[in-house]
DNA sequence: CCCTTCTTCAACCATTTGGTTGACAAGACG
DNA sequence: CGTCTTGTCAACCAAATGGTTGAAGAAGGG
């Protein structure tokens, strides 16, 4: 299909799909157990599970009838360090322009007839 | 359409739309400009870019006939706070999981009869 | 003014997505 | 064994997505 972290982000797209990890966080869930809160069919849910599980978000084991789903938080740190690191790059970016218009307010001052009063 | 937390994950779900979003880290740029090294139509990277301004994360003002695009970081920050605070609740839940792991160890070990030697 | 440049709008198309219902599979349990 | 519970598979549908081409808008430069 995708790699993976188009998938995760896509698979967080969704606020049910978002919901559900996030109840995920605090315990494991059966399917249906994770489908109550919402009103669509259990089918819908079982397909939003596909989903994050491709992500690679989810696991799900058996036990009995039931499917256990458990949440594999690691995955997380994908998205997270992509987000990171351009966030970062883009703050630089910003702190080096805030020195240019350090430098270009320099530049604008030959003249000692006005000092340190450029308080708005 | 959708709330601004899940557009700003569909958005990032694409891969064109992570380079160019990237690539806004370093400097503004042009919408012919972003589109150069993209093997579609620069209509196709125009509606890209129409995805990432609805999201917010970019914005696009006027400089004669060209539209410069820029990005806006701070909307990462919306991804970052909602990631973090489940991955942190995960850890949490997983550092108790430990605990009660330990606590288990402890209690299974109340006849000396067999130790250590439990490898199959 | 016209023309060229940069960009968007509109219509169209194929694929994906998120939902539905109905049938089936896998186990527990009487 | 039959049957109830839990969940998935399959087929279908409407809407959204990502691409295309063609036409048009907006601003600068002869």
């Amino acid at each position: 299909m995708a790699d993976q972290l188009s998938r995760v982000f896509a698979a967080l797209a969704d606020p049910t799909r978002r919901d559900m990890v996030a109840r995920l966080t605090e315990a494991d869930h059966t399917v249906g157990d994770l489908a109550a809160p919402y009103d669509v069919s259990l089918q819908a849910v079982s397909k939003h599970l596909k989903v994050l599980e491709d992500a690679g978000l989810v696991t799900r084991t058996r036990e009995a009838q039931r499917r256990p789903v458990h949440l594999e938080a690691e995955v997380l740190d994908l998205m997270t360090k992509w987000i990171e690191r351009y966030r970062r790059r883009a703050e630089e970016r910003f702190a080096a322009l805030d020195g240019v218009l350090a430098q270009m307010q320099d530049d604008e001052q030959p003249h000692p007839t006005q000092q340190e009063g450029t308080a708005s």
